[in-house]
RNA sequence: GGCGCUUUCGUCUAGCGGCUAGGACACAUGCCUCUCACGCAUGGAACACGGGUUCGAUUCCCGUAGGCGCUACCA
């Protein structure tokens, strides 16, 4: 067989938001594409009328856009092979179910849905398949001239396939290996239905990838067990020597318990399993998203990335560019992977932290404004200098207290509070305070004032200067006391770096507060 | 129920017949230190079970058990 492009696709159905599972797909069907030097295509799947929400198509969009992942044709991004939204291709399917029932691989269904779900209430695990087919109502059962005068009088119907049985089917899976299923399990799958004159996934599927020319199908494992069928359908249009390879990913799962992640999963523990908030347009429910809490599109990518594959060996940390080298979908894990809520915390942090402390500005800023406070960007550059390195305790989801790095930006607001406000009492019963807040220390640091009255140079590089010298010779250890002054606690940066923030005025004018109401 | 996929530390995983079973997150301890930390160092922690195959199985095969998925005129 000739060498074709590589040709990929990423297909949601605009049934909502895009899950965070959805992401990874697309995310390796990206690497996949750009390492072959190929082509990513966006597909819109809306062929269930009655499930399409407003404005998913756009945010899905959105999301990609955000996340750095970039389509080379489809809704929205132009190409060769449109249109690339299902619901605008009704004609070619309609040519594709027609050429299936002329070559006797398809037939028509007149039973209705009411009728099945009756059928399936009587006999116990009923399937429409080759030993049931003949005695429903269809065009195997039903003389052409029935078959022609019910459609004239306006019956819907739907066409299904005709699936041989006793014939093992097989899937060449590049992360499974040869999966094997017997062809008599399988169910005449309905492929077209009259009432929406819309065809059901399974033929959309096959025949736009045929079309559009896809080399291979990179999808969730839910698709595993109806590949087979999808094997048989492009034999079924002779289309089996240019057939897509497929690999199929294992699934997200639960971060605790059993089960697939799901928006309750998300809600519960709290965490985001959609990239960007979310407004249900129906509920007008508002689900989370990883850019609003605080999340860099690179920290996500590169989490998603590791939830179900690696590189062989113990690196963590990549940049798109880097996986793009060194992706290799045989190496995907076959197994599900629990989402680690906590992790992708802490690649946040890694990313956080490694970007220039000026970047914080726009988010820090908007956490201060939250709380009234207005900083010059020169301000908060210098409390992240400070302070970015620091951890904050938060409460998991069994509800216990723990301790992880600053992995957001809202994260710096009570750590960093002292920094714009000045403290106004002090807690009686803080160990810190208790602990460091002597019968001496009012003297000492009227003392301290005065030392730091004559300082002119007050960066904290001049305090240094003066100040230790002066402990050195007077053998007091004013840190601690200084720092329940300036901070009002046990936390925060270096001291003279402090002071530097506040300045000589502010800073003294906490120390006589303190001095004042300590004693 | 049927069919399929799957099973290494708590979690994500490396391993592709012979290893003291490696790394990361999380956890614990120590060092550093003007607080809390960061960082660095150290530590505890895993091959689901039972049969085979083999000189030798975490690794290959078969069962069992668990997990997950599918079983729609949804994708």
């Amino acid at each position: 067989m000739e060498q074709r492009k590589v040709r990929v696709r990423f297909a949601p159905s605009p049934t909502g938001p895009l899950h965070i599972g959805g992401v990874r797909t697309a995310l390796y069907n990206y690497l996949f594409a750009k390492q072959h030097g190929g082509d990513l295509i966006f597909r819109i799947e809306d062929t269930d009328s009655g499930r399409f929400v407003p404005g998913a198509e756009e945010y899905i969009i959105e999301s990609f856009r955000w996340l750095g992942i970039t389509f080379d044709e489809g809704v929205s991004f132009g190409g060769a092979h449109g249109p690339y939204r299902q619901s605008e291709r009704r004609d070619i399917y309609k040519k594709y179910v027609k050429q299936l029932l002329d070559t006797d691989k398809a037939y028509i269904a007149f039973d209705t849905p009411e009728e099945l779900d009756q059928k399936r209430a009587e006999v116990e695990n009923f399937q429409y398949d080759a030993s049931t087919r003949f005695s429903m109502r269809n065009s195997l059962t039903l003389s052409q001239e029935e078959v022609d005068a019910l459609i004239a009088s306006g019956h819907q119907y739907v066409v299904r396939f005709k699936i041989e049985p006793g014939e093992d089917v097989h899937v060449d899976d590049i992360i499974r290996g040869d999966v094997k299923i017997n062809s008599s399990i399988l169910d005449d799958k309905v492929l077209y239905k009259s009432a929406d004159e819309l065809p059901t996934y399974h033929l959309a599927n096959i025949v736009d990838d045929h079309l559009m020319e896809v080399t291979h199908v990179i999808r969730g494992e839910e698709w595993l067990p109806s590949a087979p069928l999808h094997v048989l359908l492009y034999r079924a249009f002779g289309w089996a020597d240019t057939m897509p390879r497929f690999a199929h990913l294992p699934l997200l799962l639960k971060p605790v318990g059993n089960g697939k992640l799901s928006k309750r999963d998300g809600d519960k523990l709290g965490f985001p399993v959609f990239p960007l908030e979310w407004h249900d347009p129906k509920s007008g429910e508002i689900s989370s998203g990883y850019r609003e809490k605080g999340y860099l599109p690179q920290a996500v990518v590169n989490f998603l990335a590791l939830l179900g594959w690696n590189p062989g060996n113990d690196q963590e940390m990549m940049s798109l560019e880097e996986m793009v080298k060194l992706f290799d979908l045989s190496k995907c894990s076959k197994n599900g992977a629990k989402f680690d809520y906590v992790k992708a915390a802490w690649f946040n942090h890694q990313y956080l932290v490694q970007q220039p402390d000026a970047d914080w500005a726009p988010a820090f800023g908007k956490v201060l404004a939250a709380q009234g406070i207005e900083a010059t960007d020169e301000q908060m550059t210098e409390v992240v200098r400070l302070m970015k390195t620091k951890v904050i305790e938060y409460v998991d989801g069994q509800g216990n207290k723990k301790k992880r790095n600053i992995s957001f930006a809202s994260d710096l607001w009570p750590l960093t509070r002292f920094f714009f406000v000045a403290p106004t009492e002090f807690d009686a019963e803080d160990k810190f305070i208790k602990k460091n807040w002597k019968e001496t220390s009012a003297d000492e640091m009227r003392q301290l004032m005065q030392v730091l009255e004559g300082i002119d140079d007050f960066s904290a590089e001049g305090q240094k200067a003066v100040v230790d010298p002066w402990t050195e010779q007077t053998e007091l250890r004013p840190w601690n006391a200084w720092r329940i002054c300036l901070v009002g606690a046990g936390q925060g940066p270096d001291m003279y770096e402090l002071a530097a923030f506040l300045g000589k005025e502010e800073t003294l004018r906490r120390m006589q507060f303190a001095i004042d109401t300590l004693g």
